[in-house]
DNA sequence: GAGTAGATCCTCT
DNA sequence: GAGGATCTACTCA
């Protein structure tokens, strides 16, 4: 098991990325509770050339973060309700960053139970952006902070997709975004239970 | 099983 | 002051 190296993060090519991170291990480690679990979902968002992307409208505080180095953290509030997990990538003054949509749990599934507050694992527990965060006990109070911490990182375990396995379609919640909506951007392993929507 | 409404709060206009 | 990179529960069939 090996943490990614910066020069991961640090590529332009951020739909090479949102593949690549898939089979990845996530590991939050927040006061000693530690979680894991490993990427079955992505979606890539590409910066400035992305009406989907919220640094398409411009930089501002909130997304002052996307626009940082690669290889951070980008948390944010949805709806009032979900913390979305993100990855920054690219260079310094490019904002590209990958959505985790979903995991599945490999570690410390005791603390996600008791963050989700539920008795019992089932498969509904980190299947959707907003289920990660909290399972994985995000919150917009952790926004920028480093992927090369004891509290979070992610590592690579040798795990491989074959490329027959891994799915494309048009990203979820963004029919906003006119055409782009329409971009093959989400990424996902077929056939595995804790990947949202219905297209496994 | 499918479709719809409600929750809930930070950010930008 | 409006709306959003969503989820869940409830209704109806």
């Amino acid at each position: 098991m090996q943490t990614l190296p910066l020069s991961f993060y640090l590529r332009t090519d951020v739909v090479k990325i949102a593949k690549e991170l898939l089979g990845k291990i996530l590991v939050t480690n927040w006061n000693n509770e530690f979680t894991s679990g490993r990427i079955v979902e992505t979606e890539a968002y590409a910066g400035e050339s992305d009406k989907a992307s919220h640094a398409f409208k411009g930089r501002t505080a909130r997304t002052e973060v996307m626009f940082g180095e690669g290889g951070t953290a980008y948390v944010y509030l949805c709806y009032g309700i979900h913390q979305m997990f993100n990855i920054v990538t690219g260079k310094k003054g490019i904002p590209h960053a990958v959505l985790i949509r979903a995991v599945e749990p490999l570690a410390g599934i005791d603390n996600m139970l008791k963050r989700m507050d539920r008795k019992k694992l089932d498969e509904s527990i980190t299947r959707g952006p907003g289920n990660v965060g909290k399972s994985f006990g995000f919150h917009t109070s952790q926004c920028g902070i480093s992927l090369f911490s004891d509290e979070l990182y992610i590592a690579d375990d040798g795990f491989k997709i074959p490329r027959s396995k891994i799915g494309a379609s048009p990203r979820v919640g963004v029919d906003y975004a006119g055409e782009h909506a329409a971009w093959h951007y989400r990424f996902f392993i077929k056939g595995n239970k804790y990947v949202s929507g219905k297209n496994r």
